[in-house]
DNA sequence: CGCCTTTACATGCAGATGCATGGAATAGTC
DNA sequence: GACTATTCCATGCATCTGCATGTAAAGGCG
């Protein structure tokens, strides 16, 4: 065997994919359960109604979101025909456009956020102190940055997420 | 807003979320680059190698890699296509079966391991010193236990994934 | 033994995802 | 200003996934 990784790194590399699969299972098990769609839509209406004039270019949300292209067109597509937000030409830039989150999608994105709130502390904020958690919060910071730099999170409710 | 979970533990929320999933991402991305089949492959090899006889009820590999059951039947599937395992009936129970890794198998799994370790290290181990990992794993750990409790891994090539 | 429940595994179908590509507009270059 | 490269977004196609259901064999029970 090689033993490039140490023992403890590939034991933490375990905990990390499984505890993460499985936490995130729960969570998304409840939302389903409580009637909500899935979290990734609450990701992209939490961006939206924390822009300036509640509308992003989805270059911009693809960014936040941290997902492939596609898959952000294809999301806005069904954000669009349940009436959760409205496309609009952009015209400073004629290829793009902007996405902007309507008053029923603000509306999902609270009531998202009480059920998903209540996950969360279930799931994780439980289970840890405090300052477990923000020691939990340094521990994986430093394996952020090693291909392509992500967003930070301003603070308030939590997006996530693929 | 609820304010039900603290903010420290919104915040290791959504750092589990977006860590695992960029480095998960990465390291799949660096195993297919390498021209290897998805990491779920190298789960279920390793598992079966790891087995006495090198053979295990496909329920069993279910609970060992925390998928759901169509899920290890069609993984079954594609492994068989490929002759990286075979499927044998079981005489004790015959709605049941044992699948069994081949030569080929084992091979993959351990060609696998060296591009496998070799992203956990470049992408976990390089980035923590082994007492911050044991101390990311112990925190983890905690989160562990709240829908069903999995398996334990024991020591060596590191599995992994849903 | 009949009968019902449970366990083990497979599969049809709808929806989601990844990948490659396409089309349209902008930016950069000479 | 023509030309190429790049950016922004959509989409066809193959694959994968989730969900519900189906089939076959045990297991439990009177």
């Amino acid at each position: 065997m090689k033993r490039k990784p140490s023992t403890e790194a590939t034991a933490a590399w375990i905990r990390l994919m499984r505890v993460q699969s499985r936490v995130l299972d729960c969570v998304e098990q409840e939302l389903k359960k409580a009637g909500f769609p899935p979290l990734a839509w609450y990701d992209a209406l939490l961006e939206l109604s924390r822009a300036p004039s509640g509308e992003l270019r989805p270059v911009e949300l693809e960014r936040q979101m941290l997902i492939p292209q596609y898959s952000t067109s294809r999301l806005i597509d069904r954000l669009v025909d349940e009436g959760l937000v409205v496309r609009r030409e952009c015209k400073m830039d004629k290829r793009g456009q902007f996405v902007e989150i309507t008053e029923a999608g603000r509306e999902l994105q609270k009531r998202m956020w009480s059920a998903y709130s209540a996950a969360i502390e279930k799931h994780v904020g439980s289970k840890l102190s405090d300052t477990d958690a923000a020691k939990l919060c340094m521990l994986l910071d430093r394996l952020g940055c090693s291909c392509g730099q992500a967003a930070p999170l301003a603070a308030g409710e939590g997006a996530a997420i693929r």
